[in-house]
DNA sequence: ATAGCGTCCTGACAATCGTCAGGTGGGCCA
DNA sequence: TGGCCCACCTGACGATTGTCAGGACGCTAT
């Protein structure tokens, strides 16, 4: 009934498609559908593109895209399984454990690394809510949910705090959120500024963190 | 060719219309309007908004509606001039300079105050950007930067530290954007943890305000 | 060369969109 | 009571939407 990704499953249901042999055939179009459609959804919103757009811009035939997606609902949950539930900000709980330096220390290093990287990800997902059925709505409420509990484990491991603590719950939310920052201000900051902007996140997030302790 | 609120200008452009006499009728029915596109806008999305939908929510006649309004778009900018341009976030930098407490407790007090006031503001801008027209954008983007600038140099003033270092434009910018951790994250933080959302909060702010002196 | 098959594309469908012309009705003033 | 003005509404327009049936095309194997 439904393709499902490598990852340990919870991700959004991807309609399955045989019009087409040659897997892949299927793979390489389906990339240009996606590609195309993702830099149209960030710069127009998910409902202000049409199939037409996406045709255009990807170089598929109109008809033919139905031989790829099952429909244009599919192609949101194609990419945000593609980027938001296999992005890597649960590397965030591995790396507070595996790295012995201090927490302060990790949280920054892990912000430097994935500012830019996560910037699609983080817009679509936080924009296309909207246009998300419920239960696809559930499901990206979910992960979050797996991923700041897992934050919280390693937090509370690392600071001595208690795990059922709500402030650990709130700095995991609070972590995850500046994450964020980056994409969602960038219509503002200016180039140049990535350092300053880390050393006060750095600073932000220290505090925080000597609060646990 | 357009009227002006009553806010120092800058705001979006709203087009006049004088089919309806009665300008109190006027006020009345296109607050109904509002309300309503607004209610419909944050659950779905202004692209996946149809007019029909707006009608039925607000009881107005699909027709008269346009008696009301000049255009779909026009609902949208009478919105974000209602909620954006009027909301008073530009209060941070008066309250900076009025209250004589200590910067972080002035900071404390205004999240805790206009935490949960400001949400559909902060969600409908933040969401309708892509359906804006360029000049409407730049108009968006020229308030932000005008209020992170008067933010600046309140917090200069206070902390010691020069306008022109990159810092204190980074921090404006920042607060700008802790203001909005609420109405992002509600889809996942619980009632009950505002009281610790805050705290954590206002340790990130101690922290970065302190960087500053 | 020809048959067979898998991919691509022309063209169109029903539905829905934003918008509005033009008629309707009811209340107010003479 | 009659006329008029003004807000309301019916009904429809052209355009655009997501979707797809069915034929055209090109390749490969014989």
């Amino acid at each position: 009934m439904a393709e499902r990704a490598g990852s340990e499953g919870g991700d959004l249901a991807e309609a399955r498609i045989d019009a087409i042999r040659d897997a892949g055939l299927v793979e390489t179009r389906r990339a240009q559908i996606l590609d195309a459609s993702l830099q149209l959804f960030l710069k127009k919103g998910y409902a202000a593109v049409t199939i037409r757009e996406i045709c255009a811009a990807s170089g598929v035939n109109q008809a033919s895209l139905y031989d790829y997606i099952a429909n244009k609902q599919d192609i949101l949950r194609r990419l945000l399984n593609r980027l938001w539930f296999a992005r890597d900000i649960e590397g965030l709980a591995d790396r507070l454990a595996a790295d012995p330096a201090p927490v302060s220390e990790v949280l920054r290093a892990y912000y430097a690394e994935n500012w830019k990287t996560n910037r699609d990800a983080i817009l679509l997902a936080y924009r296309s809510v909207p246009h998300l059925t419920p239960e696809d709505r559930k499901l990206l409420r979910e992960r979050e949910e797996r991923v700041i509990r897992e934050l919280s484990a390693r937090l509370a491991e690392r600071t001595g705090a208690l795990e059922e603590d709500p402030r650990v719950r709130t700095v995991s939310n609070f972590l995850i959120y500046l994450n964020a920052f980056g994409p969602f201000r960038d219509w503002l900051m200016r180039d140049g500024e990535e350092d300053v902007m880390l050393e006060m996140v750095g600073a932000a997030v220290d505090a925080m963190v000597a609060r646990l302790g």
